[in-house]
RNA sequence: GCCGGGAUGGCGGAAUUGGUAGACGCAGCGGACUUAAAAUCCGCUGAAGUAUUAAGCUUCGUGCGGGUUCAAGUCCCGCUCCCGGCACCA
């Protein structure tokens, strides 16, 4: 007779009891554990890859729950953006309605997994009584000073018909659909994120618990550099020109300017060289090139006919507009000094102009020779007036105080990181919540008229013209003048979805409250959360965003804490046949068939047995018959065995290790490695490595099975200790099985849930056995091993080496010269 | 190019941070149960060589080349390849 888990009969009955107990009173708890899966886009079927990251929330929500904490798992809907309005406009369907619908599925799917969150608190960031605060979120800003609106070129997406931040442009392509992304000119909303770019470094030490990958991710997006910024005159106009650089050491190296082809000043340097005509063209041509093909890296120039004088020995050095200054960097204007910078020694070898390459940093020892390419290292400084002689570093400081004192120069920092661009020219987002007035210019919605509700009635297919679909919808457009009353007109663009991410988090802990967007007292005691899981494809932008609105709201006095996310885990992807999962791939495994075949636990202990959690792994149809072989034998510990078990409550006669024969104590001892193995793992501080977990409950289920196979657990010690085994063992597995392990413990007469019970300790004594297998090598081999004595003197161990046949053998002639005896491990005998 | 992470059996992966390499699982092989199959249970399974009465024994082996050490998958130096991020950032 097969004798399998039936988890058709009674998975449901448990998922839907444990939905009262995710249920989390924040008024009440004390022990409060936030524990934030980031919440999904819903685009309607979930596969296995993304079931790792829920499974891996989920198991932790249990064990936490078994650590004694209340666990706070909230669950919501990242639910604007681009795939619902496609969606809706290929159907011909409202966007609230697919977006709907697809929650509906995701949650089911989500319920098949026995995944399981306090849905009392469940959000959806399109539904007005959430976006009515994303608004109010903006108007504070606005009011802070920190949400202005500018025109200028941004990056603008034809596909997606809607502009783009910085960070979702990758390699020139949209990061959503590839296409390639061209430069508009527009009027647009920004955050200044750049304002608190210093911060969002700094407070990256503190978050000890980011896999260190992100960090240095964020450090580098934010792209922080020291240096000063030099002021340039131009001959003969009598203006003055700044350029930053990190290497003012190489002052005396520089023998030419370089300006963006963007630089406000090229113009003007162009007519006062009087080569206009052929400079405009340059200019023209340069930014066509520049759009078709941006990695190209190009090195051409123009001279405009102007020079200018280095500051630090009066020379005079020509200005060229190029390529390869970029205008958002900086001030637009690169000090060229082909010597020392490889992308200004490229420009010269190009231009073939005479420009001279003066090298001012030299080797400290060998002899340099003529410079095949830019010297980069740290030298000795030459060709550098007062300063040669002295090591290059020693220079940067000197010179710039120099500089400094003399008014040429300043101390600056520059940053990579742009502010935010918040406008996207769609339908279904939060509107930008302004209102254009002829008499009263600009001015934010008043927050009692909150929520600016999205249209019903509109056409939303976007026309490509730079323009809000909602600026079709008359009736949406024309409104009342905040501040005079008089007739005006809405701001039509709707708000990049990052923003209504960034801050969920805090909507969770007051879901419903009607008054303001979180309760301050309540979301302080509750945040920062504990332990924040997700993809590291999030790595920069939502991270970056949710760290820059908290720390806003720091300043405000609304949050006392300064980073959103203590401890960050980012989970590997799943593949198969070496690629991501997509629909497109054709390599979607659907967890719904899976879990009808295998049940859910199986499911669950495959996906995280298949590797460590923070890593990428192949997905293996094969091996989740392993995983479903490992539920079906702790069953049958069980049920074959269910004469005896069923109501007992586990309950044994005291267990004395110390009367136990070997084979007793053997497995009386495995419990407890398990025991700590399980708690090393999952416990605070832990690693998620569910895998070794996996690996040491399937340990300790193999020898019950040897236990068994000697000893009948029937009655007496044999009996208490296979009790007690299984006892451990089932509370062990229930954060990864959790169905199978209820089950197991109601048919037993508990009518408890096992997540009210704690974790159980380890008995020290037992953690390791009284003896060991002692190596001994000789000359580092292996030659032969021991049993011996755990608390064994080191020289007992090297006695037992020294008298051993086999080693004597190897040994033969030769003298020990020395004993290396390690107590608890080894001894070697170095002859 | 720069930054980060990797490379261990046929496969996924383990190895208390320097101390038995290959835990656990998959696949494979053999056995038990069965009329048979499935399911289940038990055992073997890095490579090469060697043995013969067998238990065995020997050598090699953690991407490559050096080094430190009684001892290296683990530490140091120098490479190769793979994955991820950034990329004309002055």
């Amino acid at each position: 007779m097969s004798d399998h888990f039936p988890f058709k009969e009674c998975e449901d009955k448990w998922r839907d009891r444990w939905e009262t107990l995710f249920r989390c009173d924040l008024e009440t708890a004390e022990n409060l554990y936030y524990c934030l899966m980031m919440f999904p886009y819903p685009s309607g079927n979930l596969h296995v890859g993304h079931g790792r990251n829920y499974i891996i929330g989920d198991a932790l929500a249990r064990i936490k729950m078994m650590e004694g904490y209340d666990v706070l798992a909230p669950m919501g809907w990242d639910s604007f953006g681009l795939p619902a309005e496609n969606a809706a406009i290929k159907n011909n369907i409202d966007p609230a309605e697919w977006t709907e619908r697809n929650i509906a599925q995701m949650k089911k799917q989500f319920y098949q997994w026995g995944v399981i969150y306090d849905w009392s608190r469940e959000i959806a960031s399109c539904q007005p009584e959430y976006y009515k605060w994303t608004q109010y979120l903006f108007i504070q800003l606005y009011e802070a000073g920190l949400a202005y609106r500018e025109e200028s070129a941004v990056n603008w997406c034809p596909s997606c018909k809607t502009v783009l931040a910085n960070e979702q442009v990758v390699g020139g392509e949209c990061e959503r659909c590839g296409e390639e992304v061209s430069d508009k000119k527009l009027k647009q909303w920004f955050f200044r994120i750049t304002d608190y770019a210093d911060r969002l470094i700094e407070d990256l030490s503190i978050l000890e618990n980011w896999p260190r990958r992100v960090i240095t991710m964020q450090k580098n997006w934010i792209g922080r550099s020291e240096g000063v910024e030099i002021k340039f005159s131009v001959e003969g106009t009598g203006e003055e020109m700044g350029c930053f650089t990190t290497r003012i050491d190489t002052i005396y190296g520089v023998t030419f300017l370089a300006v963006a082809a963007e630089h406000p000043f090229a113009e003007k340097l162009l007519k006062k060289g009087g080569r206009e005509k052929e400079g405009a063209r340059f200019i023209s041509r340069l930014k066509a090139l520049q759009r078709e093909d941006r990695t190209e890296k190009n090195k051409d120039g123009f001279f405009t006919g102007c020079y200018a004088v280095n500051p630090a020995d009066n020379r005079r050095i020509p200005v060229f507009i190029t390529g390869y200054v970029l205008m958002e960097y900086g001030t637009g204007l690169v000090m060229g000094v082909p010597a020392h910078d490889q992308r200004d020694f490229e420009f010269v070898r190009e231009m073939e102009m005479d420009i001279p390459v003066i090298q001012v940093i030299k080797p400290e020892s060998s002899d340099p020779g003529p410079l095949e390419e830019a010297y980069v290292e740290n030298g000795i400084m030459a060709n550098s007036g007062k300063y040669d002689g002295l090591s290059n570093l020693e220079a940067m400081e000197r010179i710039t105080e120099d500089f400094v004192e003399d008014g040429i120069a300043e101390r600056t920092v520059n940053y990579k990181l742009r502010d935010w661009l918040i406008s996207r020219q769609r339908y279904w987002g939060a509107p930008i919540p302004v209102v254009y007035c002829d008499k009263c210019g600009v001015n934010p919605v008043r927050k009692e008229e909150l929520p600016v509700l999205l249209p019903e009635d509109v056409d939303f297919i976007p026309t490509g013209d730079g323009k809000s679909p909602l600026a079709k919808s008359e009736s949406f457009i024309s409104t009342e003048c905040p501040v005079c009353g008089g007739p005006a007109r809405r701001e039509t663009d709707t708000m990049d979805t990052f923003v209504d991410s960034s801050w969920y988090f805090l909507r969770y802990i007051s879901a419903h409250e009607e008054d303001k967007p979180f309760d301050p007292e309540l979301v302080n005691r509750c945040m920062p959360v504990d332990q924040y899981i997700g993809g590291v494809e999030h790595a920069i932008l939502h991270l970056l965003y949710s760290r820059f609105i908290v720390k806003f709201l720091y300043d405000q006095g609304d949050l006392d804490f300064r980073e959103p996310f203590k401890n960050l885990f980012t989970q590997g992807m799943i593949t198969r046949n070496g690629a991501k999962m997509s629909k497109s791939a054709g390599n979607v495994v659907n967890p719904r068939e899976l879990i009808e075949r295998f049940g859910a636990d199986t499911v669950r202990i495959y996906t995280l047995f298949i590797g460590p959690p923070e890593k990428d792994a192949e997905w293996n149809d094969r091996a989740v018959e392993g995983a479903y072989r490992f539920v079906n034998r702790v069953w049958r510990l069980y049920s074959q065995n269910s004469s005896f078990l069923d109501g007992s409550r586990f309950e044994t006669g005291k267990l004395d290790p110390e009367s136990m024969n070997d084979d007793q104590v053997g497995l009386y001892s495995k419990v407890q490695k398990s025991i700590d193995k399980v708690r090393e793992d999952l416990l605070t501080g832990g690693s998620f490595h569910f895998n070794t977990t996996i690996s040491a409950l399937m340990e300790l289920t193999n020898e019950i099975y040897s236990f068994l196979l000697e000893y009948s657990p029937e009655e007496g010690v044999n009996r208490d200790l296979f009790i007690y085994a299984l006892d451990n063992l089932v509370l062990l597995l229930s954060p990864i099985a959790p169905h199978m392990c209820e089950e197991i413990r109601e048919r037993c007469g508990f009518n408890e849930t096992v997540f009210s019970r704690t974790i159980p300790k380890p008995d020290e004594d037992y953690l390791r056995s009284e003896t060991f297998t002692l190596v001994i090598q000789v000359n580092g081999k292996v030659r032969a091993r021991v049993e011996a004595d755990l608390d064994s003197e080191r020289d007992e161990l090297e006695k037992i080496a020294l008298e051993n046949e086999r080693v004597r053998e190897f040994i033969g002639e030769r003298d020990i010269k020395k004993v290396i005896v390690v107590p608890g491990k080894l001894v070697n005998l170095v002859v």
